[in-house]
DNA sequence: GGGTGGGACAATC
DNA sequence: TTCCAGATTGTCCCACCC
């Protein structure tokens, strides 16, 4: 307990200790009335699956601080009195690396995606209101602060705080556009600038400050008063030493406001000395949490004061990170531009332990993360899922494949196996992360080409904006092999691969469609959409279900048929264009721009062969036909035959269900 | 013992 | 009525292997 209570304060008033949402380190919630939101939140949240694994999180943090507490009970004065010695030695080494020549600024947009709505829609001045959905914020303007709203909070509950609530969705092409216009002017102060996200960036004032014969706080104005000409919005900017404290300066007076720090030690240390931990970028939650109940730390002079301890207690690196902001160090080279790492999807549903659709989502989400790959033209070697259990547990699984791959096929594959070992779970998340490049391949000139045309634009939550975007078509050739070794393409295969999982050859005018399909996925006609999946599906139904074991012992399935155990892409005639050019089956010519007419023609030629199937005598049709023709019924709109609810079959997995539906519920 | 991979989790916006 | 996101990076710890 801190602060003072006493465990009748805490029964009479539960909430207080109930910190999930609600924090008063956000700028303009500085007069809220903190109880008042804490109980709206608590009543909102207790009893909820999301409340109760806060509360095994926060009891989990507690067992942390009570381990740590009596690790620091035992610690003898000889043992602190040693590592106070190390903290000594740290201290003067990095005092030696402080660097006061330079001058960086740090600029945030006050409230940016609430600012550009409001832009647009004047209306909406002096209104509180916020940007999200009804299931989670990304912002809020300063209006609706002062009701304890704020980004990260379920709408809902900011309605409960804020019945007035205007609740606006997110729109990221406006908010690029203008977080373009602010960058341009960034970029006559420091051409180098570092870009945090859409809303934030870092700048090296210190050349511009001496052509210009102005101070650091001179130029801060400059740019804030350039910026709000260009684009009619306001920020907030930092002035400091470093970088560290120049994001710590700009919140300060935030909004529309802004502090300089000067390039003076003695400054610095002074207003590091009172500064709560939180402020500093890195300082989470948990981690002030911890500092502060076990260790009684509360701004940043006691990190220094407590230093011995930190190097007792946590790892090197963590105790060096903590005496440096203790000493008001931080970065002040320009950093070299990182490349990422890793690449992923994730999605939320409504919690269900439906095996058909947790399989489903999988295939949707493999699909997604293998379009972003190739949109980046990345290979990677490991994968990763990722769940959240209906009550809120989030769980990892990964494992490292033999070959660098993109492909949505390998992705599921793996993914499929990985998720099949938590089964029976209920899920509310899945997620698939791929990591470890393939480095050879990303900086080779090819695919570097692509991926500096692709500075793919990201919002202030590092997301990806066009994920569904078209992509510059030269571009995506020069990502790609010139290797011609397959003069053969599947009509609705855009990309073939090599034995690797690599790219080989790419059709441009196939690529368009390919694009045109992404973007227009979600509204596309079901009936289009199921018969081009069954191509894929049928050429993915061998390996996942071999992959799963569900040939073995095949079980009757829910219509009373025998579950399929061949794919019927082996007893079906496939159709390719000959020469790029006839269609394999009835020897039609249709040109490789004439992608959706080729489509179309597939289309036909798969519909035929179905209704072929589905016309022999029962004894004889294989069922994966008849339910491809169910399928394709059902989405185009046909009554189909009502499928009973049979037995539960753990292996069997309806593959047509993955795609014939697919992103509706995204 | 060092390297590597996997899992958990914190942090950021 | 609605009922707590998504993407990415980094760190730490543990297990396993050579």
């Amino acid at each position: 307990m801190e602060n003072g209570e006493t465990s009748s304060d805490l029964q009479s008033r539960p909430w207080q200790s109930y910190n999930t949402v609600y924090t008063n380190a956000k700028a303009g919630m500085e007069g809220v009335d903190k109880e008042k939101v804490q109980k709206v939140v608590y009543e909102m949240s207790k009893g909820s699956k999301y409340f109760q694994n806060e509360e095994r999180k926060e009891a989990l943090i507690r067992q942390k601080i009570e381990h740590m507490r009596e690790r620091c009970s035992k610690l003898a004065s000889s043992d602190l009195s040693s590592y106070q010695k190390v903290v000594d030695k740290r201290i003067l080494e990095l005092e030696a690396t402080r660097d006061l020549s330079r001058i960086w600024l740090h600029v945030d947009m006050d409230a940016f995606y609430a600012a550009v709505e409001t832009l647009s829609n004047p209306s909406l001045k002096g209104k509180p209101m916020a940007v999200g959905s009804l299931s989670m914020l990304s912002t809020a303007n300063y209006e609706a602060r002062k009701f304890g709203v704020r980004a990260a909070m379920p709408g809902f509950i900011a309605r409960k705080l804020c019945p007035d609530l205007i609740i606006v969705p997110t729109d990221f092409t406006k908010y690029i556009h203008y977080s373009d216009l602010t960058r341009k002017v960034f970029r006559n102060y420091d051409p180098n600038f570092v870009a945090a996200s859409l809303d934030e960036a870092y700048l090296d004032i210190t050349e511009v400050c001496r052509e210009r014969g102005l101070s650091g706080g001179e130029i801060a104005e400059d740019l804030r008063s350039f910026v709000f000409s260009e684009t009619g919005l306001t920020c907030s900017a930092g002035v400091a030493p470093n970088r560290l404290l120049a994001k710590v300066c700009s919140d300060i007076n935030k909004p529309n406001g802004k502090f300089l720090l000067p390039n003076d030690r003695v400054a610095v240390m002074t207003f590091i000395s009172s500064l709560p931990i939180r402020k500093v970028g890195g300082i989470g939650k948990v981690t002030e949490h911890i500092l502060k109940d076990a260790l009684a730390i509360k701004t940043c002079e006691d990190m220094v004061h407590k230093g011995s301890l930190l190097y007792a207690l946590f790892s090197w690196s963590s105790a060096d990170f903590f005496l440096s902001v203790g000493l008001g160090l931080g970065r002040t080279d320009t950093p070299q531009a990182r490349s990422r790492k890793s690449i992923s999807n994730e999605r939320t549903f409504a919690a269900t332990g439906d095996e058909m659709v947790l399989y489903r989502k999988l295939a949707e989400i493999a699909e997604l993360l293998s379009d972003d790959m190739k949109k980046e033209g990345l290979s990677a070697k490991t994968l990763t899922l990722k769940l959240k259990t209906a009550s809120f547990e989030i769980r990892t699984r990964a494992v490292s494949l033999q070959k660098y791959t993109f492909s949505s096929e390998d992705i599921l594959k793996h993914a499929s196996k990985l998720l099949k070992a938590e089964l029976p779970v209920s899920l509310r998340l899945i997620g698939l992360r791929m990591s470890q490049f393939n480095e050879e391949k990303r900086n080779g000139d090819a695919s570097q080409t692509a991926i500096t045309k692709f500075i793919v634009p990201t919002d202030s939550f590092g997301r990806n904006l066009h994920n569904h975007g078209s992509m510059d078509l030269d571009a995506r050739k020069d990502c790609l092999s010139n290797d011609n070794s397959l003069s053969l393409s599947f009509d609705t295969h855009e990309m073939s691969y090599d034995d690797d999982g690599n790219v080989m050859e790419a059709d441009p005018n196939q690529e368009h469609a390919r694009n045109e399909e992404i973007n227009t996925r979600n509204t596309m006609d079901d009936s289009c959409h199921a018969f081009r999946a069954l191509d894929k599906e049928m050429s993915q139904l061998v390996e996942v279900d071999a992959l799963l074991g569900k040939h073995e012992g095949c079980k009757q399935d829910t219509m009373g048929e025998e579950s399929f155990a061949v794919s019927p892409i082996r007893e079906m005639e496939q159709l390719f264009w000959v020469d790029g050019l006839k269609c394999s089956i009835c020897g039609i010519e249709v040109p490789p721009n004439f992608s959706e007419e080729r489509r179309e023609h597939s289309d036909f030629h798969l519909a035929e062969r179905l209704q072929k199937q589905e016309s022999v005598p029962s004894s004889s049709a294989t069922p994966i036909s008849k339910r491809s023709v169910r399928a394709v019924e059902k989405a185009k709109g046909k009554k189909g035959k009502k499928q009973k609810s049979g037995p539960k079959e753990s292996n069997y997995i309806p593959i047509h269900a993955f795609f014939t539906k697919s992103n509706q519920n995204f």
